[in-house]
RNA sequence: CGGGGUGUAGCGCAGUUUGGUAGCGCAACUGGUUUGGGACCAGUGGGCCGCGGGUUCAAAUCCUGCCACCCCGACCA
């Protein structure tokens, strides 16, 4: 490819409103262009990355005999309205009519789709098991799009969906799924974690997130190097810290004025953090948004809630919720807001975290003014309606798997994959016979990566001040043949003698032609981030040129010949992902 | 959906306080000199100053309504 019958318009100063490095980069390279919030453009150098990571998803689906189809964006109202989610999914989901008033959608994912395609499709127990998967744009209304590919109105999906006669079929169908995500993310060059999930609304027994590791990620994980647990903040099982064995002493209610914090009263009282509780208070909410239940949740004075926790741990729609105003509360469950305790509360649902079982001796609102109680015991003074784990893991704590302390780190979610169950296949009675002619739901899997968000995901990890860095397996180009002087015809000629020779062996080659100063085209090649660079200048009457690796900053001088030999080496060692790790035997594939 | 911010040329910005009909850098176009890390000189083109309404002799500037975009939060199969 020439770039002087080509289109780059890169830019020198980033765009005002890109916040992340990785977003301004893909903008100054003119990979990626905004349109509307949350809507991109992707002109030939993005696209054609956004292709070669589409590729690498495609050749692991493929491998695992996931089935490669397409459906429409454009879904009908009514396979929504089967399972309800026309009802439930809420202004994420971006609804559209036809000239006759009927309801479509345009898919943010395709469970209902790829289900009814199968009821209509399969029938028969002898043609399990089986996967079904594309790839395309997918569509949702978000309220807040930001950070350019991260998180967008428009994006490209991955999908797959699996289908078979049994929950254990089922778990060998979503390991086969798990290490081909395995191998993806690895050939991506990326550093990610797969973390334990909460299977938010999409339902479901079992979920996993892989989740690149950024700073500026929007999931937050907390993971144990030590035993490779790793799990999303939501989800991270706490361990109870034993209670300390002492004599129970006689309650006592001490006057704490204005100490309407935790750190306040311990430091009024001269107590240890972790020998107080904390109260929190919320009010529930009905499916009519009327007020239903007060809930008091108690919990260490020196831990987080955790809201997901809570609210599975009530059974209600995460929505449904929100913090008590207490002015409010406070005469119906006889709190008072700052000092309210456990004891003496009325109207309302206790929620006790398991930790506090056990507990004697610790500091609590005396739900009065100004007052706390000392000396107050789990078992004796207070129980809860509701004992469970209802905190926060935090950096540092004690790892659920292995004791250890936890760290702390953002990631990015690329991909993510749920045991669906049996939810779809019976509200949409997708159904297939057994040997005997008897009707069964499928169990269903479903299997996402954000293929847009990846790309940008490669980019954070993969960076430094002048531009990007791409993996081989993802760049637009392998190599980038750069005209020192474009006037000079024995410059140009051997420049396109490199070009014919490394395309005939299958290493995709951009020729920087442009008459343009060379500062020009050393700036653009660092900032596309091309991974091999050949300089063609003062020497190539000797038949010689520079090779240069974009992630090192030294060059070599080398001979045409030996500049060729060494560029279709690195480009056949890292075409297929740095990392690649041999190819899973079908007997692992199917250990599970 | 709450809080904050910004809308002026393709991109980055000044001008708004104190109204007088729009400017800078980059990019683009023409000519010339240049050519190993974002050149220089001369010239050119490009603006419903986000949109509507109002005040005024006169509005980018003041008032008002709306919209878009960005940030924080809420939300996020």
């Amino acid at each position: 490819m020439r770039l002087s019958k080509n289109h780059l318009k890169t830019l020198r100063e980033a765009p005002a409103d890109a916040v992340l490095e990785s977003h301004k980069l893909l903008v100054r390279a003119n990979m990626i262009k905004q349109e509307a919030a949350g809507i991109y453009m992707y002109p030939k150098l993005g696209w054609r990355t956004v292709r070669k990571v589409e590729q690498i998803v495609r050749e692991e689906m493929d491998y695992i005999d996931c089935q490669e189809i397409y459906m429409p964006h454009v879904n009908p109202a009514e396979l929504w309205k089967e399972t309800g989610r026309w009802y439930a999914y809420g202004p994420e989901l971006w609804r559209i009519q036809d000239r006759n008033g009927n309801d479509f959608i345009l898919n943010p994912t395709c469970e209902e789709i790829f289900t009814d395609f199968v009821r209509k499709e399969w029938s028969s127990y002898r043609e399990l098991p089986f996967s079904l998967y594309h790839i395309q744009f997918k569509y949702r209304d978000e309220s807040r799009p930001r950070y350019g590919l991260l998180r967008t109105r428009e994006f490209i999906m991955k999908d797959a969906y699996t289908f078979d006669a049994t929950e254990e079929d089922l778990h060998t169908a979503y390991m086969r799924q798990y290490h081909a995500y395995e191998k993806i993310f690895t050939r991506c060059d990326l550093d990610y974690r797969i973390v334990e999930a909460d299977n938010g609304p999409i339902g479901g027994s079992k979920s996993h997130e892989f989740s690149a590791l950024s700073d500026w990620g929007e999931s937050d994980i907390l993971y144990c190097d030590h035993c490779g647990m790793a799990a999303t903040v939501e989800r991270a099982e706490c361990v109870d810290e034993k209670p300390v064995e002492e004599e129970m002493l006689p309650v006592e209610k001490v006057f704490t004025p204005g100490t309407k914090t935790i750190d306040d009263v311990c430091a009024y009282l001269k107590l240890p953090v972790k020998k107080s509780i904390k109260a929190l208070m919320f009010t529930t909410y009905d499916t009519d948004l009327q007020p239903k239940d007060n809930v008091v949740c108690f919990i260490r004075g020196d831990r987080q809630l955790n809201m997901i926790k809570l609210v599975n741990a009530l059974n209600i729609p995460e929505h449904y919720i929100e913090f008590a105003n207490e002015d409010i509360t406070g005469p119906i469950t006889g709190s008072v807001a700052g000092f309210t305790g456990p004891m003496g509360l009325k109207n309302c649902i206790v929620v006790v975290d398991s930790e506090l079982v056990g507990t004697v001796n610790m500091c609590a609102g005396a739900n009065e003014e100004d007052h706390h109680l000392i000396n107050v015991c789990y078992g004796r003074d207070y129980t809860g309606d509701i004992i469970t784990d209802i905190k926060t893991l935090q950096e540092g704590d004690a790892c659920p798997h292995c004791g250890k302390p936890v760290k702390f780190r953002r990631g990015i979610e690329v991909g993510q994959i749920f045991k669906l169950g049996l939810k779809y296949s019976e509200s949409m009675n997708a159904t297939f016979k057994d040997e005997n002619g008897v009707d069964h739901p499928y169990w269903m899997g479903c299997y996402g990566i954000g293929i847009t968000r990846t790309m940008q995901a490669i980019v954070e990890q993969h960076h430094d001040e002048k531009g990007i860095i791409w993996p081989m397996s993802v760049a637009p180009y392998h190599v980038i043949v750069t005209v020192v002087k474009s006037h000079d015809d024995t410059q140009m000629q051997l420049a396109y003698d490199i070009e014919k020779k490394l395309e005939s062996m299958g290493v995709e080659v951009m020729v920087d032609d442009r008459d343009e100063r060379p500062g020009v085209k050393f700036n653009d090649a660092d900032l596309i981030g091309i991974p091999i660079r050949i300089t063609v200048g003062k020497l190539a009457g000797e038949g010689k040129v520079e090779y240069k690796l974009r992630r090192e900053s030294e060059h070599e001088t080398l001979t045409v010949e030996e500049a060729i030999a060494k560029a279709k080496a690195l480009v056949d060692e890292e075409r297929d992902g740095r990392c690649f790790f041999s190819r899973l035997s079908e007997e692992t594939l199917n250990a599970h």
